[in-house]
RNA sequence: GCCGGUGUGGCGGAAUGGUAGACGCGGCGGACUCAAAAUCCGCUUGUGGUGACACAGUGGAGGUUCGAGUCCUCUCACCGGUACCA
């Protein structure tokens, strides 16, 4: 990495180049388009996912933005207006961590990463309309969101309920599941609790038939991403029925259940409840063992991955059911693995047909009936072991039903329990709906005011923006704008007595799921100028990383359809076109094998010509670790300034996209940047070889020197 | 756990079910040069063989087929997501 680039002959000077193109581009403002152009030329809108301004540029930036700008370049050569703009997501989390860990403003440190990172993007050359750059931390930007909120409020698309939130006890304050390792809060080491919140909530399940319907129309999408969404919002068709319990309590007489499979209720061994479900809340308050496992329960907190991976555990509450269609009873238990959020926050288990219930009905030996008789299997000896049957068959061992198919059988599962009367044909949706509300500082205010009278007002159109208080410190846990003397204490603009703002903020999702509606009319006074956003909307081209297929593009198409519920705009779909690049990877090194070794990066290691890797300070020997993501924890970084100045940015354009095809992960590697800087030398040469008006010859206005490209 | 994806030479990658590795990068050898750079030519999956050639080979195990990188079943590894990282 130490070897400087010489070479005699004539010779590429993008030292000299890429800076004096890059002022002319700016001087002559060559990338700007109005927000509603006068021309007849056809308009491209072509957007990467703008970067959050976490410090520095990385290589998947470069990779990003070199790809917009390759499409935004051709399509202006085509000749469209092209309008390709650049902003910043730039409210988070990291920013309060760096505030917490080195006493640094939110502000402060946020703005000043989006000027050392707006000099670095500026520096790879790309054909950005700066005019249009806006900041999601700037009120200019939030205090619109604020209005669309009051907008989607007044619309019925916003609602207060309780959610259980990841609660670190030692240090009262709410985590973040990236914030919770190993059940311990990532500060204080405390055992994580869970605990309900009354939060905000935008109602995207009343999308979702559409948002799932839709996915069909999106035909530039990659087949992956759709069929990702479609598994998300995950439509299903079953039934929804009441189980009686045999002891009724006052309050609870029976529990709701929502299953696919009422084919298999004959094969029922269990009701199984989520710890938060009600019903074992009553039993947990009569019942200390029972509240010992609800509260083990709780210290996992909620991250869907970790409950779903844990060890399935269980508690039998003694409380019985009776089954719906046999004359019998089966035990309610209280199990780990039943997610409140999804259908009603109980389950039957059933464990011939569903793993899960197998496995948990092995460990705490429940019956196991099989029902569904798989094609050719002998109905006298057929038996589940191990493995769960749950491929087509014929229903047996389940009276009425008995020599049905499955899908005939559930027809006529559901048939009976509505002529029961205690239950019917339901179709349920894995989508919940938006949770949006964080007890955190940095982040766009959620414009309400709670009044002890009034109850929540929302804050008047004309006191908008609700800015963030300055004058804030983070020498204590918790949420600074609710210790904030002042801030949160107003008057209620309904009956004028003393109230209380709303301290929470908006999730940073809301944030990023409409800046490229406000990127069409950047600086107008309201959310989106109507004409401007229906010149400009749809995105015709989005470009970014597969790791935001599912929550940032299903937010936005939801966004988008409360914002056109709500009047600001015409259309129902964001990004018409959607590509999704592959990562950029690099080789790992360590000072020694496995953990015990420190993690070097690549400009401290020296590749001999034998082959072995040594330290570049102590030429002790290094060992290389495997290919992969870039990452600062890794030390696997290359940083694209260093690149950008030693070879220019034409060379790294050019190497990371001629690497690989763009949607896979692309490995760096110094041979490839070296290859990728001969190759623009070449092509300098080759153009130079032709007549003298090809390749350096410059429009008159910059015809100052005969250095530069020539 | 669940959902989605990836897996072929040293590397990026090609191959309507029909000669696996096109093309390129890198590497090696040669030409040119006082020398280098640049350019051009040749070789470059592995093993064995001077060679013609033989055998093996597309993460792994089975299967379908005259024939499988490609189709089917199972499986392994890795990557992304899993609703409060962005």
């Amino acid at each position: 990495m130490s070897e400087t680039v010489t070479e005699t002959g004539p010779r590429y000077d993008f030292r000299a180049a890429e800076p004096r193109w890059q002022t002319a581009w700016a001087e002559r403002g060559c990338f700007h388009v109005p927000d509603l152009p006068a021309d007849s030329r056809p308009k491209y809108y072509v957007l990467e996912m703008f970067p959050y301004p976490s410090g520095k540029i990385h290589m998947g930036h470069v990779r990003n933005y070199t790809l917009g700008d390759v499409v935004a370049r051709y399509k202006r050569a085509r000749g469209y207006s092209v309008l390709h703009p650049m902003g910043w997501d730039a409210f988070g989390l990291p920013a309060e961590n760096a505030a917490r860990e080195r006493g640094i403003h939110p502000a402060k440190w946020t703005w000043e990463n989006i000027a050392t990172m707006r000099a670095e993007l500026q520096r790879m050359g790309l054909s950005l309309d700066w005019h249009r750059e806006l900041a999601t931390c700037d009120p200019a930007y939030y205090g619109h969101q604020q209005k669309l909120f009051l907008d989607f409020l007044r619309a019925g698309l916003a609602e207060r309920k309780e959610s259980w939130v990841n609660w670190d006890p030692v240090d009262g304050t709410v985590l973040a599941n990236e914030q919770v390792i190993d059940g311990r809060g990532w500060r204080s080491g405390a055992l994580v609790e869970k605990k309900q919140l009354s939060q905000w909530f935008l109602r995207i399940t009343q999308y979702a038939p559409d948002l799932l319907s839709a996915l069909d129309r999106l035909d530039r999408w990659p087949e992956r991403v759709r069929l990702m969404q479609e598994k998300w919002i995950g439509r299903s068709e079953g039934a929804r029925l009441r189980f009686a319990l045999t002891q009724p309590r006052s309050d609870i007489a029976d529990v709701e259940v929502y299953t696919t499979r009422p084919d298999t209720l004959y094969g029922m061994s269990v009701l199984a409840l989520a710890p938060e479900h009600p019903l074992a809340a009553a039993v947990a308050a009569r019942d200390p063992k029972a509240a010992a496992f609800v509260a083990e329960c709780r210290r996992m907190g909620t991250s869907e991955a970790v409950i779903e991976a844990a060890e399935k555990q269980g508690h039998d509450t003694g409380l019985r059911v009776r089954h719906p269609f046999l004359d019998q009873t089966f035990p309610v238990w209280i199990a780990n693995f039943v997610l409140m959020e999804y259908g009603t926050g109980a389950i039957f288990g059933c464990p011939a047909h569903d793993q899960r219930d197998l496995d948990f009905a092995r460990k705490y030996g429940l019956r196991v009936v099989p029902v569904v008789l798989p094609p050719g299997a002998d109905p006298a000896h057929y038996t589940v072991a191990d493995e769960a049957y749950v491929g087509p068959g014929t229903i047996f061992n389940s009276g009425f039903m008995d020599a049905l198919d499955v899908e005939a059988a559930k027809r006529r599962a559901i048939e009976e329990l509505e002529r029961l009367g205690i239950g019917r044909g339901e179709v349920n949706w894995r989508l919940r709906d938006w949770g949006v509300s964080r007890q955190r500082y940095w982040g766009c205010p959620i414009p309400v005011i709670h009044c002890a009278d009034c109850g929540v007002v929302p804050v008047p159109d004309q006191h908008l923006p609700v800015t963030l208080p300055e004058d804030v410190n983070f020498d204590r846990p918790g949420n600074p704008l609710d210790h904030h003397p002042t801030w949160k204490h107003v008057t209620c603009p309904r009956c004028g007595k003393p109230a209380q703002r709303e301290t929470d903020t908006f999730d940073t999702f809301v944030d990023s799921s409409w800046y490229f509606a406000r990127f069409c009319s950047p600086h107008a006074n309201q959310p989106v100028a109507r004409q401007p956003v229906d010149h400009w909307m749809p995105v015709d081209q989005y470009i970014g990383g597969i790791e935001h297929a599912i929550l940032h593009l299903l937010y936005s198409r939801f966004f988008m359809r409360a914002m056109k519920a709500t009047g600001h705009v015409a259309i129902e779909e964001p990004f018409a076109g959607l590509f999704t690049q592959g990562m950029v990877t690099h080789e790992s090194y360590r000072t020694a094998p496995g953990p015990n070794g420190t993690w070097l990066y690549p400009d401290q290691v020296a590749k001999q010509p034998d082959g072995t890797v040594t330290h570049r300070g102590t030429g002790d020997p290094v060992t290389v670790g495997r290919v992969e993501a870039m990452s600062k924890s890794r030390r696997n970084t290359v940083d694209p300034e260093a690149i950008i100045a030693r070879y220019g940015a034409d060379t790294a354009r050019w190497f990371i996209l001629s690497d690989n095809p763009p949607e896979r992960d692309m490995e760096w590697t110094e041979a490839g940047v070296a290859g990728a800087y001969r190759f623009t030398q070449r092509v300098f040469r080759l153009a130079e070889g032709l007549d003298g008006s090809a390749p350096g010859a410059m429009p008159e206005s910059f015809g100052d020197d005969s250095r530069g490209l020539r």
